[in-house]
DNA sequence: CTTATATGTTGGTTAAAGCCAACATATTAG
DNA sequence: CTAATATGTTGGCTTTAACCAACATATAAG
């Protein structure tokens, strides 16, 4: 993706270490399932070089060629619940009652924090 | 990511749902929090547009962004547990004791199934 | 140990991801 | 209803992700 953005060319150390761990557990599963990069990187429709990639966690691979691979291992299920509504209890909190479509307007200018 | 793969392409549509899915999740906690597109793209650092298309479950762009999303929104947790290895029945049944760093040799072709 | 094969690495090519500006439309809050 | 603002959409530009070939190295299995 270029004119790369600033969380591909230098993630926040949770992201990749989050990347990392993915992609290790990757790795993990297809190694027992006795498949080679080049068997799971076809069952997927990458190349094997993009394969690899993935299992060193890296940033700037498509979201989708991560999927495919959990797709492809049979654990895409895990996905499920990521970030699911239902478990975010930090927004159930906030939210209001309606589910608005739109951020609504500023007033001043909410929080510059982090 | 130029020279795009099917994947990305033509994502499998057990990867496509979950992408939407993921996406639709990320939106509903945005909005929860009362941020705007540009709010939540300034944290993790990129242009609305991308934060656009993550909600929408685009397949092509990069796992970071999507990543960086749930980690302004605190909830890169949820990641902890995709694939695994632990929660990979499939793979525990079929891994063999030793954990091998390749695949192993060819003997035939094992499956060319799906 | 030897051999077959899996994986890592490099360099070059090409197509598209992410950026932005400008404008259109939708939604909110008064 | 209206004004303010959030979000959607388009087109053009730049950078680089994914591809491949070729070779190097690591690992597995006899």
């Amino acid at each position: 993706m270029p004119q790369t953005s600033k969380i591909i060319k230098a993630p926040p150390a949770a992201v990749e270490e989050s990347l990392r761990k993915l992609g290790a557990n990757i790795r993990t599963a297809r190694l027992r399932r006795k498949l080679r990069l080049e068997d799971l990187a076809k069952k997927v429709g990458v190349s094997r070089y993009v394969l690899s990639d993935i299992e060193k966690g890296k940033p700037s691979t498509a979201i989708a060629s991560y999927m495919g691979a959990l797709w492809a291992l049979g654990l895409l299920e895990d996905m499920k619940d990521v970030a699911s509504p239902d478990n975010d209890s930090e927004g159930k909190i906030l939210e209001k009652a309606r589910a608005p479509k739109t951020a609504g307007k500023r007033k001043k200018d909410l929080d510059n924090d982090f």
